[in-house]
RNA sequence: GCCGGUGUAGCUCAGUCGGUUAGAGCAGGGGAAUCAUAAUCCCAAGGUCGUUGGUUCAAUUCCGACCGCCGGUACCA
């Protein structure tokens, strides 16, 4: 029987645009999808959209739409994205459709039936302005709802209640018994915890808006976004012939979305009656796409990125081509952790992998071809082999062995590492055989075999590049006078066995497949794609000191990342040169920028240390505030040994920093000015007192 | 705070189930070659394997502490 694999992405909230998050997901999955073909399995891959949801509501009144005429439009903005990156789903299921609406209510009654759903009561911090509930950590300091600013109260109402606490064991018992479950394995140790830590019933239905699919039979309640949108992955084949498909043998989710995968869906399924053998069989996070070593801030999404450059993937592709950026994302990224992400990076690894190695490699073999062999793939016999072909060939095997492995691993950036020495190895052989040589010493016999070996190599190349690149192995293969790959169902394309070129073929030289751009074309390349100034010129500072953030950033195309991340008090940072370089201070803002930064003046009523964090200080500070004065902590410790010295005194606050935690019950809610050196800090402060809460400007 | 992870060459990382000279790619240095996209190939250089205790004949590798960094600590969709 024919291997099945079945891969899905998370379906996308449609809140926003596709970033580069959403790209690098789907190319992973559009890229396994490829490989299973090739080893002649039936792969689908499935994606999608969830659209249901206050927030969706929300955005669509705020945009003057209706809903469903929202979500219609940025469904399509990612539908739309995948084929300008070669991704080529078989599916793509929306949380609206139909077909989703109706499995989600059969599936709902399934689980009602198990005896897992009842009514009960959620009780939560709520916003009667925003009429919905927040999290303690989307508050501003003082318990304000981050839209209008006004206290939050707590209110329960009704809801349906998911039994998740009665899968708690049975959930350890997954975990390890199944192992492979939820990778990779620092993934499973969060889980793992998580769970050990208790669970406690889930909320699955809301009442306060409509926006979604209606709880059978309670007509009042819409089913909580969650048990919605899980369902996808099933609703998407279930009652089609693609049910066969089920279970998917990979789910990738990012971080962010790892405890809804394989705590709460293991779960549902479970209740709905699935055994193990029915319930996925990995649910694989992948990490976040990072830049210049700095974090992501934690935004919503799939993936927050600052790069050099920009990270809006249809532009990349735009310009460099959809093959390359697809190579750098899987070959570049240690897959399941996070991974730098830069357009210099993309172009250096093209240029040095693809081009260098690869690229050049069929352009260095090709010309002899049509001088001496007519243009036709040189015939070899057997007895013309020599040692040195021999040891070629089982070099190849064994790298083209591995590289399989690593696909089944998921190691994919291992995989074209070996798939790159391939072609590095056939460089070497290239080298040591010198057939531009052979070609003056007139032994043709010779020379056709190297040639010919130079370039069935190429074509293992391509066709092991092709699952990452498919539109340039195709056209390395053109080249070959091959046409373009033809997968099909238990034919095994994977180039174990040697001799795929035929002879005879004739081949079809061409321009480079990967070229290599000339410095000015580079350049421009990379101002198109936003990348200014990648490495500027300060050479000796100290390489630890990565800094606060900087003025480079340009907020630009940075969706939400303009959030300040920068600590509550940085003066920790080892010894900034005190020397300010010109660009840093230069950066000119506008007075409404600056306005948007709310000083004021604060007043200390308590300091104490904290335990076991020497630099930091707990602080109350007064704002005048009717919600009363503010926790904020500041890593000033080592400038006041004496706290009490701190208490009265009058000081400049930062009031709408996002707060900032630094561990359980410790948030800080502001940050204190100061001014500092490596031997001193002293805080902002003024000659004559004035009212706390007094704005300062 | 608690839980987990991580700290190896200038950069990105691999690796050591404890044992003679710790590896790769990139960058930088030297050379060979000239078929090719000024591409390729070779060589050398470069690391007190975060710090500090301990176990051991032997620790970068195991254990403890500490420091730095990262992540998790649920009903946000």
């Amino acid at each position: 029987m024919t291997q099945r694999f079945y891969v899905t992405t998370p379906i996308y909230y449609v809140n926003g645009s596709p970033h580069i998050g959403h790209a690098y997901t789907s190319v992973v999955a559009d890229a396994l999808t490829r490989y299973h073909r090739l080893r002649g399995q039936r792969a689908r891959f499935l994606t999608g959209t969830d659209e249901h949801g206050q927030k969706i509501e929300r955005e669509a009144v705020k945009a003057g739409m209706a809903p469903q005429a929202f979500v219609d439009d940025v469904s399509q903005r990612f539908r739309g994205l995948w084929p300008k990156l070669g991704v080529q789903p078989d599916d793509f299921i929306r949380t609206t459709e139909a077909r989703h609406v109706a499995g989600v209510q059969k599936w709902w009654r399934k689980v009602r039936d198990a005896g897992d759903l009842y009514k009960g009561s959620y009780k939560g911090l709520y916003c009667v302005a925003c009429e919905g509930y927040k999290t303690e950590k989307e508050l501003l300091p003082g318990n304000l709802c981050p839209i209008h600013e006004r206290p939050v109260e707590e209110r329960a109402e009704e809801t349906w209640l998911f039994r998740l606490s009665k899968y708690q064991d049975r959930l350890l018992k997954l975990y390890e018994e199944h192992p492979e479950f939820v990778l990779p394995e620092t993934r499973r140790n969060e889980i793992v915890s998580f769970v050990q830590g208790g669970l406690e019933d889930l909320s699955v239905s809301r009442s306060n808006f409509t926006w979604g699919i209606p709880v059978p039979d309670d007509p009042g309640h819409v089913i909580y976004v969650w048990f919605d949108a899980l369902f996808n992955y099933l609703t998407a084949v279930d009652e089609t012939p693609e049910r066969a498909f089920w279970p998917p043998q990979i789910q990738l989710v990012a971080k962010d979305i790892v405890r809804f995968h394989t705590v709460y869906w293991p779960a549902f399924l479970m209740s709905a009656g699935f055994e193990r053998a029915q319930l996925p069989t990995t649910i694989w996070t992948h990490g976040y796409l990072l830049s210049g070593g700095r974090k992501t801030s934690k935004t919503p999404g799939l993936t927050a990125v600052k790069t050099s450059g920009t990270t809006d993937p249809v532009r990349i592709a735009d310009v460099l081509g959809a093959d390359v950026l697809r190579f750098y994302l899987l070959r570049e990224v240690s897959f399941g952790q996070d991974g730098e992400f830069s357009i210099p990076g993309i172009i250096g690894r093209a240029r040095a992998e693809l081009g260098e190695t690869v690229g050049n490699l069929l352009h260095r073999a090709l010309p002899f071809v049509g001088k001496y062999f007519d243009g036709r793939v040189p015939e070899v016999k057997d007895e013309s082999l020599t040692e040195t072909e021999r040891t070629l060939r089982a070099r190849v095997a064994t790298l083209v062995t591995e590289a399989g492995a690593a696909w089944d691993t998921l190691t994919m950036h291992r995989a074209l590492e070996l798939t790159i020495e391939v072609a590095r190895t056939a460089n070497r052989y290239f080298d040591e055989t010198a057939p531009w040589k052979l070609a003056k010493s007139d032994d043709r016999t010779r020379l056709g075999v190297v040639i010919a070996h130079v370039l069935e190599i190429v074509r293992v190349v391509a066709v092991m590049l092709s699952p990452v690149t498919p539109t340039k192995s195709e056209e390395l293969l053109h080249q070959l006078g091959l046409g373009a790959l033809t997968p099909t169902e238990d034919t095994d394309l994977w180039p174990t066995q040697w001799g795929g070129l035929l002879v005879n073929t004739v081949v079809r030289p061409g321009p480079p497949v990967f070229p290599k751009y000339d410095p000015p074309t580079e350049a421009a390349m990379l101002l198109s794609l936003d990348v200014r100034d990648a490495e500027p010129a300060t050479e000796k500072s100290p390489p630890k000191n990565k800094g606060p953030m900087s003025t480079d950033e340009k907020p630009a195309t940075e969706s939400p990342a303009a959030v300040p991340t920068t600590a509550a008090v940085a003066p920790a940072a080892p010894a900034a040169p005190a020397a300010v370089t010109a660009e840093e201070a230069s950066a000119i803002i506008a007075y409404d920028d600056f306005a948007k930064v709310d000083l004021r003046v604060g007043k200390v009523l308590t300091a104490e240390k904290i335990p076991r964090k020497d630099k930091l200080l707990k602080l109350s500070v007064d704002l005048g505030e009717a919600s009363g004065p503010r926790t904020i902590i500041a890593g000033i410790a080592l400038a006041f040994p004496v706290v009490e010295e701190l208490v009265g005194q009058q000081v400049v606050v930062v009031a709408n920093l996002a707060p900032r935690d630094f561990g359980k019950g410790l948030v800080s809610h502001g940050m204190l000015l100061a001014a500092s050196s490596p031997e001193s800090l002293s805080l902002a402060t003024f000659a004559k007192p004035y009212a706390a809460g007094t704005r300062v400007k």
